[in-house]
DNA sequence: CGCGTTTGACCGGCGC
DNA sequence: GCGCCGGTCAAACGCG
């Protein structure tokens, strides 16, 4: 029976979990990639980091001051054999044949000669790391903003959580004064659409009436039961207030609206946005995925061009949640099943299912701020990079489609991220994939909830493939697990729902983006494309280096 | 008996 | 205007 699929599974990991550490965001590590990832190098271990670092180029190895403290200390001993062969000037030769020749006990001669050679190198050396220490002063800067623009940026989220616990439920709402406005686009969309536990504001906006309990309502015009009432001239009613364009604003913004047209618009602007969704493929066995939340089928349909039918769930965690979300199986691949999500929780969400709302909403506010200006390229610019951002190990994992109805984000689990270690193959069976659903966990492999029975481990941890996002990147991209964190497992389930919670935040989502996207904005201007991964010896080596790491993985990824 | 699922009917949007 | 299609409703049904 379904029932048994209805149930909240269990803990999952902090998804899109953003650590104090800056090397946590994928996003910086693509800004400031080299240092990031040289730190990360360094923690493989430091004598072999060191050579490897030696062999760089010197754009590559100019980064970390310890590595060159490290360097400087090792160079009269482990990179004597390279640099002799280079820095064997004729002199020294001469003098080197001639010790072998006069002198039969040549043992302290040669000596000597190596002496005399080392303190030529050793010149050499030191002005190298002059060079490599003026270079390391300009890395440090720019570590140094990187983490100043992090810590804004957290303070920023602070700043916003602190104003939303303050605020009422309903908050009112930007006017909707924009026409293409690509600045408002960063704000318009998180009012429609946030998939993720938005506690009061937006749900209830997105709910059309929560008074009046949408479920018992009987009627509804069909697929447009949200937006109706809010279309409609609704004057009344709470619910409408959040995003309505006609709740609170003021009266220019009334009249603007009076004018048809606009209004119109306008409205099938947002009527669009509102429409959002956020479609999750994983593979699973089971006719459903376990996110958390509680479903109630409403209908089955059989859906064109596929044989599987269409399942429509709504949330019934609360009455009157307006989140639904369908269930299909691929056509092709019927051991995917494609779960579409649409809505926003009007509801507190448990962890679990926090974590897979946020998830989504994070993923419908990546999408909604960047394709807001559809025609724009640095929109769609914006939402790729989001989806390599805000979703770091699944950078070939998140599509955007333009064409589709609606909207909407794809997050694929289907595809493991690159180099996992510690990969847990899940699939009861995938013979022409071996292993392909993998899940980095952070502890080593494992993830915290296992309590929890065989099924819903199973559906789970596909989600914590995409929950512990950040931390497969770190697992994958470093191939090298971090130590186990030691975490209970309430306390990690604790710590998830924070930065679930906090992710989930469609303002620190839209900051994010904003922040993001004039960032690269700005790197754009200055080295073109980060594309071309050409690899000079510019001053944007290190992000081009780094970029070609990313592009690397991602077309790893995608080659999966 | 209550709750959830199933399934045919209905409705609205959209393309021709 | 008509038909197709996606989405939803609600009565019937099944299960615990």
């Amino acid at each position: 029976m379904d029932k048994g699929h209805l149930g909240g599974g269990g803990g999952g990991g902090g998804l899109l979990a953003l650590d104090a550490s800056p090397r946590q965001l994928g996003f910086l590590n693509l800004l400031s990639p080299a240092p990031f990832h040289r730190s990360m190098e360094a923690d493989d271990g430091g004598g072999g980091g060191a050579k490897k670092n030696m062999k760089k180029s010197r754009a590559s190895a100019g980064a970390d001051a310890e590595d060159h403290k490290d360097q400087a200390s090792a160079a009269g001993l482990a990179i004597k054999k390279e640099d002799l062969t280079i820095n064997l000037l004729p002199g020294n030769n001469t003098r080197s044949d001639r010790s072998m020749v006069v002198d039969d006990d040549g043992a302290s001669r040669a000596d000597e000669d190596r002496n005399g050679r080392n303190t030529g190198e050793l010149a050499a050396m030191q002005a190298e790391l002059s060079r490599m220490n003026e270079e390391n002063q300009r890395l440090r800067g720019m570590l140094t903003q990187v983490n100043s623009s992090y810590h804004a940026l957290q303070m920023h989220l602070v700043a916003l959580m602190q104003q939303r616990t303050q605020m009422p439920p309903v908050q009112p709402q930007q006017p909707p004064t924009h026409e293409d406005g690509k600045n408002e686009s960063a704000i318009v969309p998180r009012q429609f659409l946030g998939l993720g536990p938005s506690g009061a504001s937006a749900d209830v906006a997105e709910e059309p009436s929560n008074s009046s309990t949408e479920v018992g309502s009987p009627r509804r015009s069909s697929s447009n039961g949200n937006e109706d009432p809010e279309r409609g001239d609704n004057p009344d009613g709470p619910s409408t207030a959040g995003w309505l364009p006609g709740r609170g604003m003021s009266q220019q913004q009334q009249q603007q609206l009076g004018a048809a047209a606009k209004g119109h618009d306008q409205q099938a602007q947002e009527a669009t946005m509102r429409k959002a969704r956020v479609s999750v493929r994983a593979r699973s066995e089971a006719p459903i995925i376990a996110d958390g939340c509680q479903w109630r089928k409403y209908g089955q349909k059989m859906a064109k061009g596929n044989p599987c039918p269409r399942a429509y769930y709504r949330c019934t965690m609360a009455t009157g949640c307006p989140v639904r979300k369908q269930v299909q199986r691929c056509a092709e691949d019927r051991t995917i099943l494609i779960t579409t999500y649409e809505g926003t929780h009007n509801h507190p969400l448990p962890p679990a299912a926090m974590a897979m709302a946020s998830t989504t909403s994070a993923a419908a506010s990546m999408l909604l701020s960047g394709s807001m200006p559809s025609a724009d390229g640095a929109g769609l610019m914006s939402s790729n990079f989001l989806a390599r951002t805000v979703l770091p190990c699944s950078s070939s994992m998140a599509t955007i489609s333009a064409s589709a109805p609606f909207p909407t984000v794809t997050l694929d689990l289907t595809h493991a991220p690159p180099g996992a270690p510690n990969a847990m193959p899940l699939n009861v069976a995938r013979p022409h994939a071996p292993g392909q659903f993998h899940v980095p966990m952070p502890g080593g492999g494992m993830a915290p909830a296992f309590a929890m029975p065989p099924h819903m481990l199973y559906n789970q941890s596909k989600f914590s493939g995409l929950q512990m996002s950040s931390d497969s990147v770190d697992a994958g991209q470093f191939a090298q697990p971090r130590p186990p964190m030691g975490l209970p497992g309430q306390l990690s389930d604790t710590v998830s729902a924070a930065a679930a919670a906090i992710t989930a935040d469609p303002n620190f989502t839209v900051a994010l983006a904003a922040a993001i996207s004039s960032i690269m904005a700005g790197q754009h201007a200055a080295g073109n494309s980060n594309a071309n991964n050409s690899n000079n010896n510019t001053s944007n080596n290190n992000v081009t280096t780094t970029s070609n790491n990313t592009t690397s993985n991602n077309t790893n990824s995608e080659t999966q």
